[in-house]
DNA sequence: CACAAACTAGAATGATGATTCACATCAAGG
DNA sequence: CCTTGATGTGAATCATCATTCTAGTTTGTG
């Protein structure tokens, strides 16, 4: 009986992943308002009735859709840090965790920067509450490991915040730029160099002479996208 | 004659401004979804009625909304662009633009993020294509800009499209964490610096020995927040 | 002043869509 | 075979708007 009972809580927890994961899809391509109860209802083959077992509303469901994925990034992404020692490899972990993570997680996505300014428009209540702190936390994390590398003189003197939010900013518009590209070919490993160069070192050219007239280019121009 | 239909249009046009400007704080408070056209009219001063004799519907007004300041943001950005000699001098004024105009549309910076990944999701219509349109020449200047800097050898090779991106990203999130913090005090020089200095050198300490056992912060640790 | 045009108003209309509810269906036990 | 509780169903309910429409008001003109 006790057998029983768990095989039934078990299934009880697929159909709710079902109705996550078809909730998901619709709301990375549809948005919050425009995605329809009946919509989820069909696209995870349930009666509406039925959903309204799983999820109390609309927004609940929305709402565990990201905190589950955000828990989700947050756990994998604490663990690489951890086994990172440098300052400068724990925010190389940081930043290959978030382009790997949101690789796998293209749908979620859409809908994670979508409510990186927005919680107050789609969700009120304490739940929505709740997501916002999630994120002030991943940010924190950030923030600190940017800290720790001042305190260890890896990295200048920079306001770890603003660093922070900044390092945010870049991986989430490069994800975007790299999810316009058609294909989930992923180049990944590349992207992520790329962006730990940039964070770490800028665009600027050091060996440049500083633009006197007679200044050329050491050698041929530069490549185009 | 001449003059009663100047002021005529003229007097339409403040109205229309009017309704605009009640639209654009009450879209940044809300969104697009979460905002009815009776609270609109009622913030204008006006009955729905006359609301439609200005819009031919609500995302009439929302698209209106972005394409006019997107379009003052770009005319600003264009000419401060031309007046800057350098590459560096013009992405520098890219930042400064952009930091100065959301200062003074703090309620558009809202609506403006929240629309950067999502016209699908609140727009459909042609309309909301030509927003997308602008919002992807914007990042074309930039990368055009980098593009420039790259071939006068004042910038190093990067990916154009991805720099302009990661700046784009920068920026947003500078400005979103701005805005958290409380007042209009306005410290908008200094973050302007400061990201510049970030986007082109990045927050690599060169100073730093390279972390061997023995190596130890040339001077005290650092500041924080 | 009378008439027309341009405005303004706000109630009525119609859709849409979240949520509820009364009614099946199914599994297990007796 | 009947009962019970857990599930699943989808039509009916209820609200919320965007949009339309009819009617009143103001302004300009002859």
């Amino acid at each position: 009986m006790n057998q029983r009972t768990l095989r039934k809580t078990r299934e009880l927890e697929w159909r709710r992943q079902d109705l996550l994961v078809a909730a998901e899809r619709l709301f990375s391509e549809k948005g919050f308002f425009k995605t329809s109860m009946v919509e989820i209802a069909e696209a995870a083959e349930f009666a509406i009735g039925t959903v309204y077992h799983f999820f109390k509303s609309k927004e609940e469901i929305y709402i565990s859709l990201i905190e589950a994925k955000m828990e989700e990034l947050a756990a994998l992404m604490d663990k690489r840090i951890a086994a990172a020692a440098s300052a400068r490899e724990k925010l190389e972990a940081v930043i290959r965790t978030k382009l790997e993570y949101f690789k796998r997680n293209r749908n979620f996505f859409r809908i994670y920067v979508s409510e990186w300014s927005g919680f107050e428009w789609t969700i009120k209540s304490a739940f929505g509450e709740r997501c916002w702190k999630r994120y002030q936390a991943q940010l924190d994390v950030v923030a600190n490991l940017v800290r720790l590398g001042i305190r260890r003189g890896e990295l200048r003197m920079v306001d770890p915040a603003e660093a922070a939010y900044a390092l945010h900013g870049m991986l989430n518009s490069t994800i975007y730029l790299w999810m316009l590209q058609a294909k989930p070919s992923g180049s990944l490993a590349p992207k992520a160099a790329t962006l730990l160069h940039l964070f770490f070192h800028g665009v600027d050219n050091h060996a440049w002479n500083g633009g006197a007239k007679r200044a050329r280019p050491s050698r041929r121009p530069a490549p185009s996208t």
